[in-house]
DNA sequence: CAGTGGTCTAGACCACATC
DNA sequence: ATGTGGTCTAGACCACTGA
C-alpha cells in the first residue's frame, strides 16, 4: 500500500505521517481499532520495532490509545479517555465548570466578523452557526459562552444543535464531522463587565469578568471552532499547569 | 553502582529514576553533560537501547537536552533552551512581556503567610524573602510581581538578589541553589484594580487586573516560588496553548 | 489458546561533533 | 579517527485480553 517518499525523513515519521492521513480519510474511526503492529509492519514492509515508534509517537499526542492485550484504537471525545481535556475554568471551591448544566440560549444562523474570519481563515462575512449558552454549577451561572462554527466545515450545524444540545461540542463535531479537536488556544483578559454580562450572570455594577478567546484545531492544524468564554470574575478561576 | 530495587517496575524506569535523582543531588550540574548511552549502559549492566530509553523520557519532560553527535546535557536555564517557557503574558500587540524591563522595587524578609505556607508546604509564617518588581515595555508599566521564597531552600536570597537585580528569578535560583523550575500550576482571576495597583500601574479608577497566582516546582516536585503576577488589564493579554 | 502491546537485548549503519 | 546520539532491524520473553 503506501509506498513511502524518497525523503530524508526518518522511517518511523513518515509512517506516523501516513497513519495520521489515514485516521483524518476516516479510515479508522474515532473509537475504532487499528491494525495490529505486524500487520501495520507488514504493509509498510518495515520492522515493527519501527512501526511501534510512529504509534507511540501518535499516542503520545494524544491521537490513539494504546492497550495492552487489546490493541490500539483512535481517541475519542466520547469515550472515557482525556475528558475535560481543554476546560480550565473552576469555582472558587476548585470545582470544575464541566458539561453538566450547558443551558442553551440561542443557535442561530451568523456570518463570521473580522475576528472570527481570521481565527478560522474563512472568508470575512462566511456562514456558519452562531450559539449561545449558559454555564451553570448547582443552578448559579458562573460563565456564558459564544461559539462559531461554520457551514463550510460543520454544515447544518445549527439544526443538530439545537435537536442534541451537547454538553461536549467537541465531541458533537467528532461525532458529525470526523473532526478530532486536539488542540486549542486561548488569550485570557480581565475588563469590566457589560450591562448584559451583570445581568446574565448576576453581577453588580463595576464587577469585572475574566473573557477567554479560543480556537480550536482538528487534528490536520484546521482551525474548526470560534469561541469566547466569559466569567464572573468573583466566582470563577481559570488554572493552569505549565511544563 | 546503581543497584537496581527488585520492584516490578521496568528497567527503563529504573534507571530513569536513578539518572533523575542522580541530577537532583548535583553529580551532574545544569549545563553538564551526562556520560554517554554506553557508559551508563555499561555502569548499570544493561543494554545501550534500555538506557537510551530512559533518557528519551527525560528529554521529553525537558530535564536534559540531546544533541546528536555531542551528548546528552542537563537543561539549564541559563542556556539557550526553553527561555519563557513560563511567560504567557503578552502585550495587547503580542509582545512577550519577559525580562527585559524589571524593576525591582523592594526585596525584604517575610514571613509565609497562611496561603503562601500552604501552596509551599511550609510552616505557617516560615521565614523567607519577599521581592517586588515591576515589569515594563517602553517604559511603560505593564505588570507587576511580587514573589516569596523560603529561606529553607533559598538562604540569603535577599541580598543576592538585591546585589543581582537577577532577570530570571528561576535561572537564579538554578545558579545559587541547584534548583531546576521544571513545572509551574497558575490560577487566574480577574478583579477590580485596588487604589495602589491603579497608581503603580498607571490605571483609571474602576479599571480591572488579571491576576495570575502562581507555585513553581523543581525537577523533584518541591514547591520553591509562591507568585503574585497582576497586569493590567487594558494592556495585557494572557495566551495559553493546550494540546 | 492465540493475539496484543510492553519490555529488553544485540547488533548494524548513519550523520554529525570534535580533535 | 573516534565518539556521540539517531535510526532501524530481528528476535526474545512477559502480562494481559478475549474467545
Amino acid at each position: 500500500m503506501g509506498a513511502l517518499k524518497p525523503t530524508a525523513q526518518p522511517l518511523y515519521r513518515q509512517v506516523k505521517q501516513d497513519l495520521v492521513k489515514r485516521v483524518l480519510s476516516g479510515e479508522w474511526r474515532p473509537g475504532h481499532i487499528l491494525p495490529s503492529e505486524f500487520k501495520l509492519a507488514d504493509e509498510y514492509g518495515l520492522s515493527q520495532g519501527t512501526v511501534r515508534k510512529a504509534i507511540e509517537a501518535m499516542a503520545q499526542e494524544g491521537l490513539v490509545t494504546r492497550q495492552a492485550g487489546k490493541g490500539t484504537f483512535v481517541t475519542s471525545h466520547d469515550g472515557d479517555y482525556r475528558p475535560f481535556r481543554f476546560h480550565k475554568f473552576y469555582t472558587n471551591y476548585g470545582q470544575r465548570i464541566a458539561s453538566d448544566d450547558a443551558y442553551l440560549i440561542s443557535a442561530k444562523p451568523a456570518f463570521a466578523d473580522k475576528k472570527i474570519a481570521e481565527s478560522l481563515e474563512i472568508p470575512n462575512r462566511a456562514a456558519g452557526t452562531q450559539v449561545v449558552r449558559l454555564r451553570r454549577v448547582e443552578g448559579e451561572p458562573l460563565l456564558y459562552e459564544r461559539f462559531f462554527l461554520s457551514e463550510q466545515l460543520c454544515p447544518g450545524a445549527e439544526a443538530a444543535i439545537k435537536a442534541e444540545n451537547p454538553g461536549s461540542i467537541y465531541s458533537f463535531v467528532e461525532r458529525h464531522y470526523n473532526l478530532l479537536i486536539t488542540k486549542v488556544t486561548e488569550s485570557l483578559r480581565a475588563r469590566e463587565a457589560s450591562a448584559d454580562e451583570r445581568a446574565l450572570l448576576g453581577m453588580p455594577i463595576g464587577a469585572a469578568v475574566l473573557e477567554a478567546q479560543r480556537v480550536a484545531y482538528s487534528l490536520g492544524g484546521e482551525p474548526v471552532e470560534w469561541r469566547l468564554i466569559v466569567g464572573a470574575a468573583d466566582k470563577t478561576v481559570y488554572a493552569n499547569e505549565i511544563g
